[in-house]
DNA sequence: TTGTAAGCGTTATCAA
DNA sequence: TTGATAACGCTTACAA
């Protein structure tokens, strides 16, 4: 079923039928008896022109993809969602790929994306440091934009972290912790080393010194946080407060302390950083940092579609920076006596 | 930069250079050495053929669509990931559809999907319900697999919600609850409507007449379980024990129950339903029952692709079903006296 | 072993 | 207002 099909049914020529499913804005030119016949057998038929040949001969497939660590990470489906529902708005299909931040495999759909031809990827986090991704899509005219602060040269939605984690350390500095215990990330996440870097700088600005005891490092998933935090806690003088790099660890590490018959946040406090949304509804309560995921993923694929609209044209590599805002919950106290 | 291109720059036709990259079982007939010049070519100008041009002409875009409600739904990513992880390695990409439970916005991505000319589909939650999908994919031949129960005529992945909900109930009554609370969901998801059947079932099994006043309807998120948790806590002769229909809500209901002032699971017995990823780190850990989701979502792709290789046939709507765990964790307890 | 050319389902150009 | 036809980039008979 193709479109000489629907052009014979309804007695006229290929291009009619064009005409009537694809308008063009300078050529409304179908009479109307005409138009109408053409779309009563499109509707009695259920015809749907294919996309493919489409694409192939206007060379714009009205599809991005997606590239993201792993979508199993709760950081992620927000920021997916905003991607897919600014697509769809926008008229672009999504195509999603879970890279685990391995190098082949990232590789390999880098290749597949380019050769469905994709108008556009968004890559987020995680392969931002792959050299890789450098120039394979310079010959293909493929746009792309990172969620994330990267080494590549593409323009980006960002967020602080540094000052983020900034300002959970003043925090816990003003409630008069001294002793703030670090649930660090892999290094391969430059925004997990953001986050890093905040808390340092940060406990130099409040004349604490860095104290390597006091951090360590964790996968990012719960049961790094649970064991991270017994470590932490089990020291001979434990820190007075813990901030995790990402929620989930801080999940992790309150039931470790809790099962250590440590009280949050009497005994010591807590932050994470995320506010997934099960956050809120533990208890205490986590104080951490929220970050507009949904948003970030929108404001990518918007930039994107503007990209394609401008058409040629250098990629400019600025960045966009969305803004974080500490949530105060009820995981942090004055430290101990 | 096409197929032309690297046939001219290696000075052979455009056939030699399709026969080195899509090498066919039966006609393998290219001179070593012009193989090796074609390569040369390819690699130094980066060269990747255009799928959709192969697409078009071989009938086959090697791409599955995933249509789901939700995916920041934290049911969903693992499903996901399983599909994704399962595409990947049998050499399919997947496109990702959110519909939100959405007549309209389903109607819009199946015309999508069917215009990309998807080789199938796989329809997980949610949509399952609708009319619409009956018919729209059988004149494109485009293959589909249901996750979960539904009334399409496909084939399907699925669990037994019934029988699951009926080991929670029956955990519960061993233990002495007869006055045991439940947190429903919404009528459009049949998985959600099973497991309120499996506690009607039994309920009545037990000996235990279903009272209505036990039971109240959520949205599946976790403020709803807070919510709703709060009312029921609240009765005058209050449940002993709380079920609801999904972790999410669960969540919310033990936030609710401990800020009222409740002990679970002392006071109150919960079981959540789905083990979500952080169900084991909250506190005391949420006893669940665990829905093999990852597994589910690579099932579904690779029935998916059998049906691609064998070609045309009848669909053969049957299901296979996958068992479901209940991990009995901290949360329950025999009932106060 | 390699090359020529038809054709996949559209859109766009030009003529009628 | 409509129609014939050449592309788009690839694969695949068929010929050489």
């Amino acid at each position: 079923m193709n479109i000489r099909d629907v052009a014979a049914a309804a007695g006229v020529s290929v291009a009619t039928v064009s005409r009537v499913l694809s308008p063009k804005p300078g050529s409304q030119t179908v009479r109307p008896e005409t138009r109408q016949r053409v779309l009563e057998v499109v509707d009695r038929v259920g015809y749907r022109p294919n996309d493919l040949a489409r694409a192939l001969l206007q060379d714009r497939t009205a599809t991005v993809g997606l590239v993201l660590p792993d979508i199993s990470n709760p950081y992620y489906p927000p920021l997916v969602r905003g991607v897919e529902d600014a697509a769809s708005t926008l008229g672009y299909r999504v195509m999603l790929c879970n890279t685990d931040r391995d190098e082949e495999k990232t590789a390999t759909y880098v290749d597949t994306l380019i050769k469905t031809r994709v108008d556009g990827i968004i890559i987020a986090g995680g392969s931002t440091t792959m050299p890789m991704l450098r120039d394979v899509f310079e010959p293909y005219r493929t746009k792309v934009v990172v969620v994330g602060r990267h080494e590549l040269e593409y323009p980006s939605i960002q967020v602080d972290n540094v000052a983020a984690m900034g300002e959970v350390i003043g925090y816990l500095t003003g409630l008069g912790h001294r002793r703030i215990g670090f649930i660090a990330g892999p290094a391969s996440s430059i925004t997990v080393q953001d986050r890093v870097e905040g808390y340092r700088a940060a406990l130099r600005a409040a004349g604490i010194g860095y104290n390597e005891d006091l951090v360590r490092e964790g996968d990012l998933q719960e049961q790094s946080g649970y064991d991270v935090a017994g470590e932490l806690a089990a020291q001979p003088t434990r820190p007075t407060a813990l901030v995790a790099a990402n929620d989930r660890m801080a999940v992790g590490a309150m039931a470790a302390l809790t099962d250590a018959g440590l009280r949050v946040p009497a005994d010591v406090s807590l932050v994470g950083f995320d506010d997934v949304s099960l956050a809120s509804y533990i208890r205490p309560a986590l104080t951490t940092v929220s970050v507009p995921t949904y948003d970030m993923g929108g404001a990518a694929m918007e930039l994107l579609a503007r990209e394609f609209e401008e058409g040629g044209g250098t990629p400019e590599p600025g960045a966009r920076v969305l803004s974080t805002t500490l949530m105060v919950r009820e995981s942090c106290a004055a430290p101990p006596r």
